[in-house]
DNA sequence: TATCTTTGTTAGCGAACACTAACTAACAAT
DNA sequence: ATTGTTAGTTAGTGTTCGCTAACAAAGATA
């Protein structure tokens, strides 16, 4: 398993909020290195390279996701719905915890310049779709679900609204309140396909 | 109204086939100016910055889109429910013309680091909002749509589908079939909303 | 005590960046 | 015929980029 050290992490949370405030334009290894209170070529000792700190940051955030939603601990008793409801209350508890975070793992067009950054963007896009999918698919098949729609369409609609609401609370910079607004888009499409 | 030169549309449409392409990283003047076959002072004669090229080119997208839903016609009897169908369908079918707008227009991201270009392109977000928002009250209070939902949420969960179908197709590299796509994600969201 | 490793520094490299100065050829207007 | 405008050129500006060479201080190790 990857480790990182106290100062690999430093520098990666920097940069993350760097490209958060800024874009990643703005994030020079000058301006990082700034933010750190280093001179620039210590931040080599860290990284090799300016772009094996940005795909650090991703593996680094993408195995805490990992490791978290790994973690929520349901009874043996909980519906297909409450764990849904469950896995994104999670993520969006998480998101506005760490706003920054949001920036990096969700702007797939910002790392357009680097193929491995890119993929790994996608990977962590890939994981929330084969998440959902498979609580789809078992909620139909344990008949929680209805199955008017098939189960792939409905994870493209579930992943699709949770974005957007991402996406209006970046652009409301953060003000409005993610959490609930995302609880409220689930709640509605759950309402639409949950059997009673 | 404003109205563009040919060699600046042509400056715009080379301008955005790099952004698709390798990403706004790589569009320079220098770059640029190699596409079109010009030294770069010559871009300097058609535009001011290269801020101001990005800018008219969110300005042309954004007005020819609008021309372009406006121009729309429906029969008289048409419902809400296929108003959206023939909207989307209008949407898709550009995107699949002109793939390398959607690198532009999608991205709020890429552009963080002007507000200005970033205003730009939640406006477009925006009027796709308005939009969708309109049809479903409406809908709603014709009776067409059910009124489980209120009209807001459904509308994230429509441009949250529609947009996560454009980004499939994006990382797909355009080879799915975005319409295709696209309207199945919208008649599974309509099957859902639609009173029967 | 002597040496090695770690983590930092200052100074500076070549390349690329957006943009400008100065000039020119083609063409339109008076 | 003269003049002005348009749209291009070559050459070069200062700045910033990612990154490196060379060196230094501190602590761990032998």
């Amino acid at each position: 398993m990857k480790e990182y050290t106290d100062r690999q992490i430093e520098i990666m949370e920097a940069a993350t909020a760097r490209i958060d405030q800024f874009g990643i334009q703005n994030l020079t290894i000058k301006n990082l290195a700034a933010d750190i209170g280093l001179s620039e070529p210590a931040l080599y000792r860290h990284f090799k390279s300016k772009n094996e700190i940005l795909l650090s940051l991703l593996n680094y955030f993408l195995l805490e996701m990992k490791i978290r939603i790994k973690g929520i601990s349901l009874g043996s008793d909980t519906t297909a719905g409450d764990e849904l409801r469950a896995i994104f209350n999670s993520q969006l508890k998480t998101f506005m915890a760490r706003p920054a975070i949001v920036s990096v793992i969700f702007a797939e067009s910002i790392f357009h310049f680097d193929k491995t950054l890119s993929n790994k963007v996608s990977e962590i896009m890939n994981m929330m779709h084969e998440l959902v999918i498979a609580n789809i698919q078992k909620g139909q098949e344990d008949e929680q679900y209805g199955k008017l729609i098939n189960a792939s369409t409905i994870t493209t609609i579930i992943t699709g609204g949770m974005r957007m609401v991402v996406l209006k609370w970046k652009i409301s910079s953060n003000k409005s309140n993610l959490v609930k607004d995302g609880m409220v888009v689930l709640e509605g499409i759950l309402k639409m396909i949950e059997k009673k």
